[in-house]
DNA sequence: GTCTATAGCTGGATAGAC
DNA sequence: GTCTATCCAGCTATAGAC
């Protein structure tokens, strides 16, 4: 029985919480749900929501203060790699499955809509995102280096037009297709050196 | 003085709705913005904007409704073209112009949410979405036959992968930057034939 | 810790004067 | 046609019982 205050079923109606609201915010948006439809999908009452956190919005910004640390991973296990190509298309195909999800489309338009209002929110999301940023900006200099990457390309403009296609993918996104292959396509192709069959005037 | 029903004065009060409407739905969202404010911005009373909208929806609904002959013209403008690839740049740059606007990336974030909510709304988006990608998919089939494109890309695809990479670029535009010599990089290679230096293999 | 009940407020849409 | 005034639904967040 133990008494008040078990951390672990704490931790886990926190995160029942945190899961409702990330379905519910992705198909109606932040606005257009209320904590009553969040506690009953979660299965408890609205007045334990404002239990678990200070207000609406701390619930959207769980859902993001979880990526942060995934990022991270995944930009650690790439950063490594002996072909920086291959390594930036094995980051863009693991964050692209995720677009995927049928939910996808709606959880990105509302963070990028509720991002503008909620500063702390935005903390949040600029971290992630830098994460991500640097870890393809790293790759693509070491591309350049090792000559597999055009070396007209500026690193850091790069690697934001990567994330604006996996973006644009995000959006866009349907489960029932791949978006992968294409991603894949347009990447390399992006990245590498022009095609010059006459060779260069040097 | 006349007699009632001015046609002239009601669209020019439409249009003023319409227009501060849309800054203001771009900048706060939909939800957060009330009818008192529009019809502020507007400069005419909160009465006034539902008797010349039947609802808050409906002057949503307005702001696209301009958007599908001005699709049109563009498609129509561009279908000609001697060289299909320079027409399908042409195309893009003068969509990815908009997505200079400061307001591109919340109105085009809200157009993505009231699309799931409002069907009406949703078949405004759907035809004008649709012009431009039978624009894109003609221009494609035929670079295709010139051999300008690669014959292993299926028209209908490739062309919603042009408008997946303008819809990055609006949701990550910025004001200051250009975004249309990387557009027009990315999609350049993303359609050409492979790099073959040694040549194919028939 | 979790519930029920509700205070307090906001905003869409309408009624009716002018 | 345009305004002011207002009705009423629905929401966040809190109070207090258990």
């Amino acid at each position: 029985m133990a008494r008040t205050a078990d951390p672990e079923r704490a931790a886990a109606r926190r995160e029942a919480i945190v899961q409702a609201a990330a379905a519910l915010f992705a198909e109606r948006g932040f606005e257009s749900t209320s904590a009553a439809e969040i506690a009953k999908a979660a299965g408890l009452s609205s007045g334990s929501v404002f239990y678990y956190f200070a207000d609406k919005r701390a619930v959207f910004r769980a859902i993001f203060e979880r990526d942060l640390p995934t990022s991270r991973e995944l930009v650690d296990r790439h950063a490594a790699g002996e072909d920086p190509v291959a390594s930036i298309l094995a980051m863009v195909d693991a964050v692209a499955v995720e677009a995927m999800d049928p939910l996808a489309p709606g959880i990105l338009v509302e963070v990028v809509r509720q991002a503008g209002k909620d500063p702390e929110l935005a903390q949040v999301i600029t971290e992630t995102t830098a994460v991500l940023h640097e870890g393809f900006a790293a790759l693509i200099a070491r591309g350049i280096d090792t000559g597999a990457i055009d070396p007209a390309l500026d690193p850091r403009e790069t690697a934001q037009w990567i994330q604006v296609v996996i973006d644009g993918a995000f959006l866009n996104s349907d489960p029932d297709r791949d978006p992968r292959p294409m991603l894949r396509r347009m990447i390399t192709r992006f990245l590498s050196r022009p095609c010059d069959p006459a060779g260069d005037h040097a």
